[in-house]
DNA sequence: AGGTAAATGAGAATGCCTCTCAATCTTGAT
DNA sequence: ATCAAGATTGAGAGGCATTCTCATTTACCT
């Protein structure tokens, strides 16, 4: 009888977020999304859910939301960060230089590398952040 | 008789960039950092040496030098660009979440490891980022 | 239902960075 | 050395993403 869209609310609620109408569009928008929207995109696509969000609260509850684990901040290109629900799979990001393009991927191989290397170095890694960008292969 | 810093000054002229007081100020400042300096950083420290250097001309200095491949920029933080100089061996860095500090690090296994990665996408890698983000150990 | 602290909208404010433009340099050619 | 042509510069205005302020509204516990 649990569906993922309810279990996600309560786990919020359980961390003190109170779910308003313009959360809930917004968390919507972020389950919809098969890109990497920018806050702007997430504005005007709650808007068409709830004529009422406003751009701060854009922000406010993205900052919310990232707090409590629940979405990802990132920044590909130096022109604004860019969404993503966490409720997948870690991942990278290959971003095509061509198309703008975002690609993910993942490799436990380079996370353990990377695992290694801190600990090396005397530290453990609370989060990281690997991009590539590149250009499709010419055949 | 040559010296490194003739050296990337021809380098640059080479490359058509017209070297001027201030553009040599801002290379001093970059040749001379131990840190991961800010605009702002470069700015107060250029002008040590030379009075005259703007704002404007710290971010168009930056700009042409990071076209011509003589500096790098980074974002580790999403409080503004630092740059370095992009004159030793590539290296990723590691941020200590508590003091701030950047350390440097290089693998060219998870460099081989991107690079397979991203031909298994069908990419060639033109840059990547990789930064890991952690706290030192306890004992 | 009622009280209280949290969330919201609108717009002002901030911070980093880029642009505009007239004045001043750098440079290659003379 | 001198010159012309074009690049670079300083100062301040402008731009853009994001955050803040504050009066009003709302969620949620009891």
């Amino acid at each position: 009888m649990t569906n993922p869209t309810q279990d996600s609310e309560s786990e919020l609620r359980a961390e003190g977020v109170r779910i308003t109408r313009q959360r809930l569009a917004i968390l919507h928008v972020l389950r919809e999304a098969t890109d990497h929207p920018r806050a702007e995109d997430i504005l005007a696509r709650a808007r068409l859910q709830d004529q009422s969000v406003s751009q701060a609260t854009v922000y406010r509850t993205l900052a919310v939301l990232e707090k409590a684990g629940t979405v990802l901040r990132n920044e590909f290109d130096g022109t604004g960060a860019r969404f993503e629900l966490a409720d997948r799979t870690h991942h990278d990001h290959l971003i095509d230089l061509d198309t703008g393009a975002v690609i993910e991927f993942h490799s436990a191989r380079i996370e353990r590398l990377q695992a290694e290397i801190a600990a090396e170095l005397g530290y453990d890694i609370e989060w990281h952040r690997l991009e590539l960008y590149g250009r499709k292969t010419p055949d």
